[in-house]
DNA sequence: CGGGTTCTAGAACGCTGTTCTAGAACCCGA
DNA sequence: TCGGGTTCTAGAACAGCGTTCTAGAACCCG
């Protein structure tokens, strides 16, 4: 019930025509292609040359697919290399912790229907692994229970949060109706005056903004360096 | 295009006994007893002794209910008391960040189907008000251009990504299959060391992980106090 | 060659958001 | 008091959805 991961695949003779990877490869193109209302379980069969109903042999339920899927575009995110299990390394923490979040915001981004559909657990191999690199990587840093998982939760969170927001700003696919919407608020500047001051609503550079926010919570950590 | 907030509100006579306002009340109702799933345009106009078609008078699309009904629970988040507006104000700026921030996440769990439908962007009023006094009480604390509006961005990035992440996993509604998932987890010890280790799928105090997290952002700002 | 598992697929069910169309209810000026 | 135009309601219908049921192919192995 808890999602594929704990369901065991299914067993395979040889080389099905239809498996779950292809599925999986299929359903991130097409979601890439169309965005989140362009995956169907019909259009997904008919893109693989199958019946709707054979997907339901390899899959027990649309929401299998999509968390496949999720869990799939975790797989680019690079894990910097050396291998992150020695925790007596001596490699920068902090340049380890900064590479990942960074790329994980930008498969993300890659991706725009990944923050849209993230409202379900995650627990995929693919996000655990990245998720135990980051909290190997902060507990070099000399951070202990609790403030180890709390800066986890923190730092994983920042990042979900950031690509959501601003990929369901971009999904406004036009930038017609962006400025419709700074239009709108610079018509309220009595009831937001420091947000239309600063343009809250205007573009900016967001992978900066990003790193200053990142940089923020870094500084911040109880860390022993 | 981009939403509610950009049409006009339909100009009503005296007093239709279907208004935009009861819609809200009767969507939030809807989505906090029964779940994403179960707000229905069907069901909602049922639960309003309406017929189905009726809604589509005063309401474009069901993403406008949704938009309004997103906007409508961050009404609920207090703004800790004094006016927002005198910038020259003496009032300590981070406790008032800490208690929006604290009440936003408070009402984001309090109806947990908002975590899932984030994916959006938010412009309503109720939730720029909120975002307003955040950055002004930023901007009390020293902040300046760009430092300013990163800050504010990842600040509510934050709390965003910690009530989407949260939720997602208390949605799991019986504790089985978060026990499973657990489980699962501890089997494979020698993948995720660090995250069995500490536990990282166990239940521990969210909120004060929150409010850590929360400490070292803040405390990581670059402000001139 | 035969039998059981693995895999495919068509038809159908109940549900969804939304549109079309027609008509009721109401306000207001004559 | 009436008439007409706006405001509002609603039934029927459409195309599409996720999913299940059922039957039958394809394949592996003894």
């Amino acid at each position: 019930m808890t999602g594929v991961w704990l369901r065991p695949q299914r067993p395979s003779r040889s080389g099905p025509p239809l498996h779950r990877d292809r599925i999986v490869t299929a359903a991130v193109e097409l979601l890439d292609r169309e965005g989140v209302g362009g995956l169907t379980m019909r259009r997904l069969a008919e893109h693989l040359d199958a019946g709707p109903t054979t997907l339901y042999w390899h899959v027990a339920t649309k929401d299998d697919v999509v968390d496949l899927a999720l869990d799939h575009i975790f797989g680019e995110v690079r894990l910097p290399d050396g291998s992150a299990g020695d925790a007596g390394s001596d490699r920068d923490w902090r340049v380890d912790v900064e590479g990942l979040l960074l790329d994980w915001r930008a498969a993300m981004l890659r991706h725009p229907w990944s923050a849209a559909l993230l409202g379900r657990p995650m627990l995929g191999p693919n996000v655990l692994t990245r998720t135990e690199f980051l909290q190997a990587a902060l507990q070099r840093s000399g951070l202990v229970e609790p403030d180890l998982g709390a800066a986890t939760h923190a730092l994983a969170n920042y990042v979900i949060g950031s690509a959501v927001t601003l990929s369901s700003w971009q999904r406004l696919d036009a930038p017609e109706p962006r400025e419709a919407a700074r239009d709108h608020l610079a018509t309220q500047r009595d009831r937001y005056p420091t947000l239309v001051d600063t343009g809250h609503l205007d573009d900016r550079d967001w992978e900066d903004t990003f790193r200053r926010g990142l940089t923020y919570l870094l500084d911040g950590l109880p860390t022993r360096t």
